[in-house]
DNA sequence: TCTGTTGCGGCACGGCACGTGCCGTTCCAT
DNA sequence: ATGGAACGGCACGTGCCGTGCCGCAACAGA
């Protein structure tokens, strides 16, 4: 679904090309975030970035595709993972660092309308997948497998649920409730997560 | 944004209102199932109800208000609570119960678009909340209480939290990660979230 | 019984964005 | 010099939007 254009040209007409393509991209953030993504439309981008509209189809096959390139291409690079040995520590980190980039403006209300549209748009939904959040949930269960290793996790413990139950209750504050995701709430699941809910004696 | 129509007129008249409500209503959900969401249109359901737009435009806002009610007034009544005195148990049989309803055709692509549709539009996202969102909260945190009450749950647990974490992993696989809703990814869960992450000796 | 009101189906309208043609231009490779 | 490729600009047909207007039928009040 990302943009694979520019095949075959000279190095001054590929950079030209990729000029447009960023452009592109750009004015389409911008337009989001003025008038939200169920107004944002590609006739609209086209005129914006003096363009024309078959330049932005020759590139993307849909709103939706454009979109999801624009929002993830102006986000990277990919949030990284530490490993300084405490997972605790580690997740918590980088837990507060998704939170802060995806969770709040300028990027939140586009990362939710970017969900939203990957519910009715199947190929929306696999780019968004493939792209960002299989290698995300991949990255992070590759942190619990080496602490599960260093025997900081039980070692027949879940680690896929696990990477469910880290992120699903942000998602759910998220997108579902619709609230805003603080670092205090973070440290709200956090807690829970770590102190369990059975009473202990 | 429930259909709040047909006010002051007589019996006959009040009759004859609500079949084209529910008849409307029904066509919606038959429409978006056929085509999904994304090409459901107001036209489209007006002519195959048999009805003039304005019938339709009288009663709804907009496509989105109108599925929305078209989704929740076909899937109620809703889930109720047991309350067997074993709140694990209770919680157990609920998730399970919700799973069916809505994590599966025929009303899972269904809500699944409604929650999407309510990332691009505040006012299904608002109804949304208040027709099923919160009420399910609410009765999932009462069930979580009485529990706490009775030493089943630890005295200072977050509750608020304890719902999100039980809902979150779910909505995840079902809309992030997009993969089917099984009833042992329900018990996975579970029992992660009550044998804990941490090592026990 | 007569009259005003109300919801209705049917039709038409202007508006917008879609996705796709065609044209002429520019730039590059051959 | 010749051909090709990407481009901006323009126009087109299509689909759906939301909103008028019409005539009809069913009711309500006098």
């Amino acid at each position: 679904m990302p943009c694979r254009y520019s095949g075959g040209m000279s190095d001054d007409r590929r950079t030209r090309a990729t000029d447009r393509t960023q452009a592109i991209m750009r004015t389409t953030v911008e337009l989001a975030q003025e008038v939200g993504y169920a107004k944002l439309s590609i006739e609209g981008v086209a005129a914006r970035s003096g363009v024309g509209k078959h330049t932005i189809y020759r590139r993307w096959p849909s709103k939706g595709a454009l979109f999801l390139d624009a929002v993830l291409t102006s986000s990277e690079p990919a949030l990284d993972y530490p490993d300084t040995g405490d997972v605790i520590a580690d997740l918590r980190h980088q837990i507060h660092a998704a939170v802060d980039l995806l969770g709040r403006p300028p990027l939140g209300p586009l990362y939710r309308a970017l969900v939203g549209e990957a519910q009715h748009d199947p190929s929306v939904a696999a780019a968004l997948n493939e792209r960002f959040i299989r290698p995300q949930a991949d990255r992070t269960v590759a942190r619990l497998r080496r602490a599960q290793q260093q025997g900081q996790i039980s070692p027949d413990f879940d680690l896929d649920v696990a990477m469910a139950i880290l992120s699903g209750p942000l998602y759910f504050q998220f997108l579902i409730l619709q609230e805003p995701l603080t670092h205090e709430y973070v440290e709200r699941v956090l807690k829970a997560l770590l102190v369990g809910m059975t009473p202990r004696p």
